[in-house]
DNA sequence: CCAAAAGTGTTATCATTACACCCATGC
DNA sequence: GCATGGGTGTAATGATAACACTTTTGG
């Protein structure tokens, strides 16, 4: 076997750390767990964790993900790998990293409790361990970017929204706003959103109507790409 | 020292493997060359190498690439971690692959010829080693999805071209024909290209003029980004 | 009856596409 | 003088952006 000639070359620590994005209705939120281990034990950081032998980057990222939040078949895509020398000061550590979307609402607040784990404002950051400042802004780009071209946002919402929710939370990403008018053309001219008969009574006292989106055409579209903002 | 409380986890191998794209006129072109260690000696492969203790990722992509084609300062950009389990017979290792754009009268010829490298058009590629063409195909997506936001097809043309040449470049790179006009107006409305008084006269009587890129307002549209196709 | 959010159309501007002829030159 | 690629403009269409009023209903 050729097994024998890679003897020589360096080995890695391979860690895997995931920008979990998640929408409140008001902010964009990222989730932060307390650091559990040295260095920088304590401080804020992405959850993360170390690559095993026997399985793959992917696989490991979604362990770890199920792992915080308890959830499986989350949206998620890798994002970049960093790899400078000295990231992290407790050793040789090349650092893989994903974003995953998910509804805030069906996390698992035992497992997120369990781990220290808060939502945060992007806005309103506090201090990270290492180099994962960098990664979030990073991986807000990415997702700026992706949803520009590909109907994902919908992975941050509840099954059922309303209108003014989705545009809530494209405003968010993009920290702008946009004319409701326009909005809501472009939207349902994508032909992904189904009206229910039901409506979202909380906020107003008329009342508006939940939409949920058609999986076949919003796989149709996430394929493909779109233009949308 | 935290070190030590990273002892228990699993090393890996880190292989860096470069999709470098070059452009002679007629076709986009790949480098490849014939692998010089086992296993699968002497198929067709990405130019790659493992990543030293002492270096950053990038900068083992950096030195790997300045070893085939003797060129430093080129565009470069990460793209990808492939780190599926069996990926590699030779062992557990997990693939950082780059994407470079590279004038390819500029590479050294020596260099190229004592790695065993050649030209392959992308339409045209021989079969490659472990997971090369999956890493191919996703540079070459990347690839026209940058270029549709970033004037960086510029890299893989000589200082001076013509429009013709340059419109050449984005056909092959989408695989598509675009309308002259249409294409020179889109490209001079810019304001990147600047036209000099010199003409080629070798694929034409009348003679085509040479254009350069303004550095200037080309480093501003490539962060800024555009809206090129 | 009024406050508060929901819902809905039109116009102007801009960007994109489609399309065809004259120009300059070397042979 | 003619064959070859170089260079250029306009009109139609579609996409985007700007803009304000009426509807519903709980209190």
């Amino acid at each position: 076997m050729g097994r024998i000639e890679y003897k020589q070359y360096d080995r890695f620590l391979l860690a895997v750390d995931c920008i979990i994005f998640g929408f409140d209705g008001t902010g964009l939120k990222a989730l932060l767990i307390k650091r559990g281990l040295e260095p920088e034990i304590g401080k804020w950081s992405l959850m993360g964790g170390f690559a095993k032998k026997e399985e793959s980057v992917d696989d490991a990222a979604a362990r770890i993900l199920l792992n915080l939040t308890g959830l499986d078949k989350i949206y998620m895509e890798q994002l970049h790998c960093f790899g400078d020398v000295g990231r992290d000061p407790g050793g040789r550590v090349v650092s893989i990293t994903y974003f995953a979307l998910i509804k805030i609402d069906e996390s698992d607040g035992h497992k997120l409790e369990s781990h220290n784990a808060k939502w945060f404002d992007l806005r309103k950051l506090p201090s990270l361990v290492f180099d994962h400042k960098q990664m979030v802004k990073l991986a807000k780009e990415r997702l700026q970017q992706k949803v520009s071209n590909h109907p994902i946002g919908f992975e941050l919402l509840p099954n059922k929204f309303t209108l003014q929710q989705l545009q809530a939370l494209y405003e968010a990403i993009f920290e702008t706003s946009f004319d409701k008018r326009n909005f809501t053309r472009k939207i349902l001219s994508l032909g992904i959103l189904q009206r229910l008969e039901e409506k979202e009574k909380e906020s107003s006292k008329k009342g508006a109507f939940y939409y949920v989106f058609d999986k076949k055409k919003y796989k149709q579209l996430e394929s493909e790409g779109i233009k949308l903002i």
